[in-house]
DNA sequence: GATGAATGAGGTTTCATTCAT
DNA sequence: TATGAATGAAACCTCATTCAT
């Protein structure tokens, strides 16, 4: 039986690829990124076709590894605002544990090299999340605003919020409280 | 005296240059930049020493335009929120006039290529702006939010304000007034 | 293991560029190098890092060979002055038969591309040479000369006696021990 | 009338070019050149047709000013060592003088953009040397030498000699004198 | 499957020279 | 004549990808 392709170099490459793009951004050389994997620079196509598949497939990684956090402990019978407040806190904790994962993760997200395909099957990750946010939007529907306008707010609000705790990483909890706080007015 | 460098040429470049950038990423090739501008490849480095120096600058023209339209008509009299509106709605009429400028000036923004002098001139350059958002953030800090929690509040509203205007363009003036009740009480 | 970089390539590349520079002078392109060596133009640039570094080894290379040449059959128990004799002719032979190599090797060494760290490297790799260049300085400073004007002395002389030889390769024989005798006399 | 071709604008470029190859080798770029000049670009041209012109024509300038060094209060009538002598004793002075000078065209002479032409004409311009070298050679001559061989050795001997003045100038007078010793006795 | 040398297209930048002013 | 902006060929080098080992 031949070899098989292993599930840690795979791990590995993906790993490397956070930290070289968040350091040079998404140019950064795909055998940099074998390198620092500790793999031949042939080997990162055995596992990526190509350098695009790698960066999708990153993409689709950062956003499981971010929803799945979310859904952890998820209080799914608890009120709205609580299980909104579950969802800022988790994803916020996310973010400001692995800062250069947030940083690949936006900026893949504002380059064209992620497929349609791609955003479709995060969008479809979402789980117990979707629901929560169409839950808010259908309250802020009342308030004229459209479908998806709520999650649009809660991570345009968390963008701003990350970067008060990252100058401020001891007021953290504090916060994060008053940046839902805010949140949630913004909505009511 | 020999041909004028010609401020004609400077702004095709840099016209040239959003085009591509926003079809092709900051991976756009000079050439293409130079050739869409209507002038040879080696013509743009008579005008920008570099690649870099065409993105800053470019940076700073293009968050120039959006204060100057800001600041225009300015109603440096008016109430707190009256001014806050005006900045709400003119900086988003401004990035839905022109979606790629706005594009390209996130993605420069996000990327490692401004350097920081660039960035201290661009906050320079704020204005009335300035004023208006520090007493915005002066309120916020009754409610524990740290200086500068406003205009990150405003902005990351707005990046969220554009995209549900580009996709419903005819309620544009609906949204704008809902996205900016939406900012409001997230302040109160 | 994957195809493993070879002596044969690496010494092709060296080969082309004494041609080409012979030809071309220091400015002599590297994708002709690399054409004339068979390769492909990126593949000069797994050999050498960059042009400078290709430079530079060339004439370590060309340095080293002549040294060779003069180490060979060194008669390391003669008379001083059979030695230097070997040391002018073994070299001058040298420099007759590869009239191109000789040439890149004075052009490289006027130039500035030379770092230090080679010139020291060249200056190691002396050997017997030097023993017996510094016999003879020796004698030199008797005369009031400075310590490495013996070795300046021929290197500048063998010059001028190539330039003869290569005008009248007949007499080469009878050139160089005539100028190797001019030569000992100058330093008697 | 037109205005007229300045000579001392053509001076002053001769003079940027020697400072500007000295540092930067001959792959100095015209435009700096004419920058320290203090000239446009464009003007250099007016005066030279090309680069290689350029160059061509600031070898014999430096040809020719060694030359007339070497010929001013030239004894015409003293003893062949005499003259020798001189002959030697003048051109070095120059040589240390201007060592930038000397550095440019030691490589100019070394590279290929010297035409044949341009070779003929300083060989023209020797003057009174060529007289006293070409008795030199003649004595040489009886010894078995080419023509040619005794200027050929003085400049070998020159080349030697100045790297040492270079690092001991306070010996200046000493060293001169005493490889002048060892050029006629090398010929002797 | 793993390796890394080989490839060559393509990127940025330089520069001699031209030419409108 | 003087200027310096404009040109575009060409230089060096990088890098995604292939493929012999």
């Amino acid at each position: 039986m031949a070899r098989v392709k292993s599930p840690e170099k795979r791990a590995a490459i993906l790993r490397a690829a956070v930290r070289e793009l968040a350091n040079s951004g998404l140019g950064a050389p795909t055998a940099k990124i074998a390198a620092r994997a500790g793999v031949a620079a042939g080997t990162l196509f055995t596992y990526f076709p190509n350098k695009q598949a790698l960066l999708n497939e990153l993409y689709l990684e950062l956003k499981g590894e971010a929803y799945a956090r979310v859904n952890a402990k998820f209080p799914g019978k608890g009120s709205l605002e609580r299980r909104a407040r579950h969802i800022w806190s988790s994803y916020l904790e996310w973010a400001i544990e692995f800062p250069e994962k947030r940083k690949v993760s936006v900026q893949l997200n504002v380059s064209d090299v992620i497929t349609h395909d791609t955003r479709e099957k995060t969008a479809a990750a979402g789980g117990a999340v979707r629901q929560t946010l169409s839950e808010l939007d259908r309250r802020a529907a009342l308030r004229g605003l459209p479908a998806g306008f709520a999650s649009a707010t809660m991570s345009a609000l968390q963008e701003a919020a990350m970067e008060f705790v990252g100058r401020e990483p001891r007021r953290r909890k504090h916060l994060m409280a008053r940046g839902f706080q805010a949140f949630w007015r913004a909505l009511r």
